[in-house]
DNA sequence: CAGTATCCGTGTTGATACTG
DNA sequence: CAGTATCAACACGGATACTG
């Protein structure tokens, strides 16, 4: 499979360019677009891949298989994810979060749960904002 | 200013596209590349323009000017920076966290920890799956 | 079903030059 | 100093076709 080299790059062989800070790119699996919404649904149980693939669209839009299966080889190589591919046919891949994953996910969930919560007040603020602009 | 549709859509006005879950966007804010460095840095203390750009540099990448008035302004809009302009010249301007802005800041700083806490069992397992792998 | 491989449009990013 | 304006590069993400 030949990556490009910023594809090779996110998945941690960190190039001179950002040598400082290796956690950021932790930070940034967990907190990338797709990342968020696997690590949540994961949080409630283990999913299949397209099941999983559909779940997530209920909260936001559908990923593409590639970028599906882009940010799970990430959260497992990053050991947060667990893949069990069972050996039949046709494939069935059970996808669960690992005791590391759970940890990443609650944190993950404690952030979406304040935005939820804080919904409104930064809609207010939105208002404001705009509202003394143009 | 002329700004993208999508640097419009990423400031709140979302289109039909993604019309689900609105607090998606605030989580992306927070959690977005310069995001992230800017609440931290700003928990600390609050910081002039420049300042700021420079101490976020410290952390990660340098920001250009452009992407951190970008982040800024996103995060003011969502009422969670606040930004205080002094009519002098040479100008001063000031940012710091409002009070919703500082509970992102601490929710953004406990996933942070949790990165760095957690960062050698993860660069363990990405070994354990290099080495599995090619 | 669960991926992989490839191509391609475009949005995000960042350098640079400029303004008040 | 604190931005704004403009432009180019390139990475991201999606569509599609294919495989085991």
């Amino acid at each position: 499979m030949k990556v490009s080299e910023s594809e090779a790059r996110e998945r941690g062989e960190a190039t001179s360019r950002e040598a400082a800070c290796p956690y950021r790119l932790v930070l940034e699996h967990v907190t990338s677009r797709w990342g968020v919404l696997v690590l949540m649904e994961l949080l409630e149980r283990s999913y299949r891949f397209g099941e999983l693939r559909r779940a997530v669209a209920r909260h936001g839009r559908t990923a593409s298989e590639k970028m599906l299966t882009q940010t799970l080889q990430t959260l497992e190589r990053d050991g947060l994810v667990h893949r069990d591919a069972k050996p039949v046919i046709p494939p069935r891949v059970d996808y669960s979060l690992t005791d590391l994953g759970r940890e990443a996910a609650e944190q993950v969930r404690g952030l979406a749960r304040w935005s939820k919560d804080r919904m409104d007040q930064v809609t207010r603020a939105r208002e404001a904002y705009d509202e003394a602009r143009g």
